[in-house]
DNA sequence: GTGGTCTAGACCACC
DNA sequence: GTGGTCTAGACCACG
């Protein structure tokens, strides 16, 4: 997966590189075991501050989406939620109450948004319907 | 309306109040005309500097979502967006993204996700489906 | 491009370095990707507070007009309107109209108008007439 | 001539009514030696403080657009210049140049905005060529 | 170093 | 009374 970093954005670089983590594993484009680029690496390619790139990962294994292997390098964890379910329903409602407050602003329907989601959830990888715990 | 803020979070008090004014329009909890608290009166109910309420109200004025009567106070305006129907779905886009994001990592399956935006749609005042511009 | 203010003006400050920037923009004399002076250097120059300063880039980066890099500084941005056609019209012809007004209070005749205009117009940076969209 | 105020702008009421004031005469809405309504009549009718329109009024006189006969009500002036040519297309310049920044930032080509000035100027009472003065 | 946020308090414009 | 502007100065986040 390739990674890049939008210096115009008023989003912090190291913000960016987070949700760029985040939406590949959600989306399946990075696997669980997958291998990451070094910091220094990644720093090079990106021309950012190798301190940037360590941030993001920092925060990321904080997260529980990355493992360091020291030595080895930074890869994506075998991810499980440790939160209850009330907390991540709640945490949920408020990504979603978030979504639909910018969708209202931006005057889209109901119905648009609706279809708008079915049409884009394909695109990631949720979990399936049996194996719920929490 | 009530309005709140937490000093303890890192995201900036002026932000906190632009997503609850924004989050009450996009939910009818604020209707157009109806009036804010002034500048003041709330800057002494959460006890925080008035320029931080002035800077919100200021913000969301520039938005279009508020508007200021020299003199009489600040009102709820009624919206309508002047930006292109592109630009908007571009937008909308981004916001669902991070919302489908943040809905894999919390672990929930695509139906739970697509029911729960159903369910809680309603509770949102969404544009209706005739007349549409931009 | 040299920045000026006049503390005497009722027009605010920040106001004034707001038009300054966009008259530098639209005539090229900030051309983007350049940098603009910092908001402390800016402020011992003008000899006017920073956060003065920090508001008219902070107005203009909301307009699409320059946008801050972290830690790096405020550049000019590429701009391209995110406003609809009908919108973006009403506010030229607002603009118009109130230049005829001036005009025709100064006392010029409509042909002097006319050629002020296409001479001046030299100056600016037009769009070119091929690509238009919004 | 219909006045009307806007509360929802954020342009001060007495603004917008000296503007609408210039842009009556401009366009030859107004005619030099009409009446205007009174302050208390028009107060009554806009739904504003009188102060508000008196202030209008006042600085319309100082400008020399409108001319008071006390007992008998204010007047469209017969406007004549007092300033030097030079002056004259000084003021003339900076809102020219005001209005093409507009122009360019609102992502018009030098065509549009020529032809638009063209198709436009026929409304307003631009003087005669032949006798400038100044 | 850069900009971003917040406070305290002054003064002004508008209604 | 209302909001708008500006200053002085502190503290934080980013690279």
């Amino acid at each position: 997966m390739k990674f890049q970093c939008d210096t115009t954005s008023r989003v912090p670089i190291y913000r960016q590189l987070i949700e760029q983590v985040r939406a590949g594993v959600a989306t399946g484009k990075l696997k669980p075991g997958e291998r990451l680029p070094s910091v220094r690496l990644l720093s090079r390619e990106l021309v950012v501050n190798p301190n940037t790139i360590a941030r993001a990962y920092t925060e990321l294994e904080r997260e529980g989406v990355l493992h360091t292997r020291q030595g080895l390098g930074v890869f994506v964890a075998q991810w499980t939620s440790e939160l209850t379910k009330q907390s991540r329903r709640e945490k949920l409602l408020a990504a979603l109450d978030h979504f639909l407050t910018e969708a209202v602003h931006l005057g889209f329907t109901a119905e648009e948004v609706q279809k708008l989601l079915a049409d884009r959830a394909g695109r990631f990888c949720f979990a399936v319907p049996a194996g719920e715990s929490g």
